[in-house]
This record gives structure tokens, sequence and C-alpha cells, in this order.
DNA sequence: AATATTCGCAACCGCCAGAGA
DNA sequence: GTCTCTGGCGGTTGCGAATAT
């Protein structure tokens, strides 16, 4: 006896999809939380299988998704992840923050692949190419008893850490290097170790962005309470918002009477004003979102 | 300008592990 | 312990865009 199909493939759409596919997925999502998939495209009126459904929210539509290329420090944590996981990409996603496995699985093969290769390093081990044909078997196993030191955003070696503890939290600044509480010095200390940190990246907000949910306002508050309980995990429609921005500014503390929005922008992943970075602008995701969104459970308030 | 080739990425596929009956 | 179902993972494919000829 085989295994049942995840979902009765007869009459289910396949391929690219449309933006009204991703308006009602990302309606019902917000709306419903995340629950069940083989039960979405039903409840959400679509005709993709369930799977399907998962793949393209968490890939493509989840809120706390940053988009366009990986920055350097990110390409080399990769790297070193890589070099430590082989290619577990979603346990190397876990640790860059915004970024999907599907993501960092492409740039690898695409990008950081071939850079490596440039670099003369073999991107399967991480050891110097040709290491197992040309070199005399001494000098291969001198590499291979030093293969390549992890390094820091500076490119220096790391010293070895005395203090076990003192390590353990090294290794988790390694790991993941964005605090999760807002610290000023810790922050300038987050930007100065990164000196690959564009500010492209940075979202920028301008004080006529930021509004505040309506008390008023009936959809948002009533699918709030009502999400808010629910087992389905994160991003239901209560906290939608507020998980993006956390997600996207995980060193920030925000006050609870206070959103951050767009939600459009926010969803684009670029909260760059105006299309200003020519990316949100020219994405067609992004226009749709636009009004997909407009904001009809929030009101608009001038802070 | 037209055609061929390469590249990048979204989406699909098949397999696996864990949970629950 | 066995079976079924679901979610998740990693590998692969296919298509559109970009670039080369």
């Amino acid at each position: 006896m085989g295994r049942q199909p995840c979902c009765d493939k007869v009459g289910l759409k396949k391929g690219p999809w449309t933006a009204e596919e991703d308006k009602k997925l990302i309606n019902f999502i917000l709306n419903n939380g995340q629950c069940c998939w083989r039960a979405v495209p039903k409840l959400a009126g679509l005709l993709r299988c369930g799977k399907s459904c998962r793949l393209r929210w968490t890939n493509y539509l989840r809120p706390d998704l940053k988009r366009g290329l990986l920055s350097e420090s990110e390409e080399k944590l990769v790297i070193d992840l890589h070099a430590q996981l082989g290619n577990r990409w979603s346990k190397i996603a876990s640790h860059l923050p915004g970024r999907t496995d599907n993501e960092i699985k492409n740039h690898w093969n695409t990008h950081i692949k071939k850079k490596l290769r440039k670099m003369g390093i073999d991107p399967l081990t991480h050891k110097p190419l040709g290491l197992s044909d040309d070199l005399p078997k001494q000098q291969q196993q001198q590499l291979e008893a030093a293969p390549l030191a992890v390094v820091d955003e500076h490119n220096e070696k790391l010293p070895p850490k005395e203090d076990p503890e003192e390590e353990e939290e090294a290794q988790e600044k390694q790991s993941n290097p964005y605090p999760t509480t807002f610290d000023p010095m810790e922050a300038d200390e987050f930007l100065s170790r990164s000196p690959g940190f564009c500010t492209d990246e940075v979202p920028m907000i301008q004080p006529h962005e930021i509004i505040v949910p309506s008390s008023s306002s009936s959809s948002a508050s009533s699918s709030t309470s009502s999400s808010a309980s629910s087992s389905c995990s994160s991003y239901s429609s209560s906290s939608a918002s507020v998980k993006a921005e956390e997600a996207l500014f995980p060193f920030m503390e925000w006050p609870e009477s206070m959103y951050l929005m767009g939600l459009d922008d926010i969803m684009g992943g670029d909260l760059c004003v105006d299309g200003g970075d020519g990316r949100l602008s020219s994405d067609p995701f992004n226009q749709y979102q636009r009004s997909a969104f407009d904001q009809e459970a929030w009101k608009l308030e001038l802070f």
C-alpha cells in the first residue's frame, strides 16, 4: 500500500503563482494563521496543493523575508556554516534571519560555489582544490590538519577562547550575529562589527509612516483577538506587523501601542520609502501588494 | 536585429522523520 | 509495533531574463 499523495492533484494548478493567488494566500494566512497546510488551499480558495502553498509562503510571501542579494557578511556566514554543516540548508538558514533555505541554496549554487572555485577552494570540502591529486601526501596531511579557519568580519582569525562560557557566547555571536534586545552600546558594537553592513539594507522609516492600529477598526481588532490565542504559529493577523518588525529590527523593542507600517513595504521586505531603492517600484509583486494591503484595517495617523 | 547560450531563481518532486491513532 | 498523515528538507527542473555571438 503506497502513501497517499499530499493532495488530490487532479485539476490543481502548477507553475508560477499569480498576484491574485498570492493575495488570496496572504489574506488567508494573515487572518487565520498557519495551520494544516493541506486545508489551506481549499479554505483560501486556491487551486494549489498545500505543499505548494507552504513553499510559496515560506519562500516568498512571509513578512519577515529579506529580499535582495546576500551581503558579504551573510555570504561569509553561509560559507562558514556550510563548512560545519554541509548542505543542511535549513539549518544554515536558521542562522540568517529573513533568509530562506531555498534562497541560500540557490545563492550557494549560483554564486558562492563559483567564487570559492575561483579562489581555489573546493566548495564541497572547503579545502584547496586539487588536494587529492596534485599535492604530495605530506603536504596534503598538513593542509587537512588545518582546514579553513573560521574568520571574523574583519577576516582575522578568531583566537581560541580560554573560558568555555566565553567561547560558547562567541559561538552564539558567530551563529547569530543579531542582538535580540535593544541596547544602544550593543547596537553600535553590532554595526561596527559589520563593515559589510550596507545602508541599502536598512529599512528607512519616515515619521509619516508610523501608524497606529485603529481601536475602532473592526477587522484588525477583531481578528487580533480571535487569532492571538490560536495555536497556529507565527503570522496570525494579530501580530503580523509586529512580528515582521521584530524580524526586521531584531534589536529594537517596540512600544506596544505603536506599530510601524506600512505593511505593504514590510510584506515586500523593503521598507525603503517611495521605492527609493528602485526595487520596490520595479517589483510587480510589491506593486500589487501595495494595493492589496491598502489598509482597510489600519487607520493612518500622523505621529 | 535576430538567434543562441548562459544564468538565476521560483517551483516542483521525492524522500524522510515525527506525531498521533 | 504498525500504519497513516503532515510538515519539512534537499536535489532538480524549467522558464524568463540577460548576455554573447
